[in-house]
DNA sequence: GTCTATAAATCGATAGAC
DNA sequence: GTCTATCGATTTATAGAC
């Protein structure tokens, strides 16, 4: 048994939970360059040079916060997959879980599926490899299905990107005060995704 | 007859088309706050000055693209959906008409559905004025859809806003140089968005 | 209508006291 | 580890010559 990766730097320090709270809502709502790190330290309740003690740089912040986001869904995409007795079931679980993710952590998820650009390249190619895990777990679940028979997909890379962009697209959208709840929304595309590859 | 709305102001000026060729290219490229005016004017061949004779401001550069874009791709729409002779027929050209539209015009795509945020809020509110009819016309033709009995849907909404998460989340994963053509992905996703209304 | 030059404000990040 | 103060660079936008 190993020890769990720790999902903040240093997590058991409250003021860096708090930076980081602080960076997650002032990226999500504003985006990364229109956010200043002066507006990040007075949200956590520090002076502007507060922030350099336990972050690098801003782009240090987006990248912690990219890399504990992918983390994070990932992690639930894996538990949710690892339940399922069928690729159907698989599928809709997956779908499911991570709609809803996408909606309850919809601003932790823009950052991850929106700023990704603005990190450097060095930290886009880490959160990459986290993404390609994420990206591998569902086209793995349909290419499943198709083999067992309980799928009818004319392409698996075509399907598993839809599949992919109803999810993320969520993080576009959504919003609290939204009529659906984010279970609402995972339960409507896990049977939406069904129907898109002809298991329903 | 009415004067067709003219696409750009001044969409006779070279000048002017340069510079939103630019403007386009470099905020698809790095956002918009990331994108200076300086980077803009250099890459139509102006001083950084030469931005202000056409333009009162980068956000003005912004809310003219945003709205031209709109309006091209609501046209697009419209041109699509009269040719149809039933709802499948429509709802098929219309999503697959849309799909290629987001590949093809990703760069403006991508200003449309990404940067609106940075908008002023009175042009927030023209351009969501031009983005309501675009929703309406996929919503209309799934709700006749439905009415004719070419369709089983749960919740028209609910189905309408996940037709148009495939097509929006084109323009986020689209580049030159991606495996399928901008046909071959309208193509593919007016058959994917049968099977989210039951219709295939 | 385009330029050079620059104003005026703001940014990320650092220095050094405590 | 947090602060005040500030550096140095960069930004949007304007002034005024041509």
């Amino acid at each position: 048994m190993t020890v769990p990766t720790p999902s903040l730097p240093a997590h058991d320090n409250p003021t860096v939970v708090r930076l980081f709270e602080a960076a997650a809502d002032a990226f999500a709502d504003k985006g990364f360059h229109a956010t200043t790190t002066r507006d990040i330290a007075s949200r956590a309740g520090l002076s502007p040079a507060g922030v350099y003690v336990h972050f690098a740089s801003k782009e240090d912040l987006l990248f912690q916060l990219s890399r504990v986001g992918h983390e994070g869904a990932r992690d639930a995409l894996a538990a949710a997959a690892a339940e399922a007795n069928s690729p159907t079931e698989a599928l809709s679980e997956v779908i499911s879980t991570f709609a809803q993710w996408h909606a309850e952590q919809y601003q932790v998820a823009r950052i991850v599926q929106y700023e990704f650009r603005h990190l450097s390249p060095d930290h886009q190619r880490e959160v990459l490899t986290l993404r390609r895990e994420i990206d591998g777990v569902v086209e793995g679940i349909i290419t499943e299905g198709v083999a067992s028979g309980e799928f009818c997909v004319e392409d698996t890379r075509v399907t598993a990107l839809a599949a992919l962009s109803l999810v993320v697209d969520v993080a576009r959208w959504y919003h609290p005060g939204v009529r659906r709840t984010p279970e609402d929304i995972g339960a409507d595309y896990g049977r939406l995704v069904l129907r898109l590859v002809g298991a329903s």
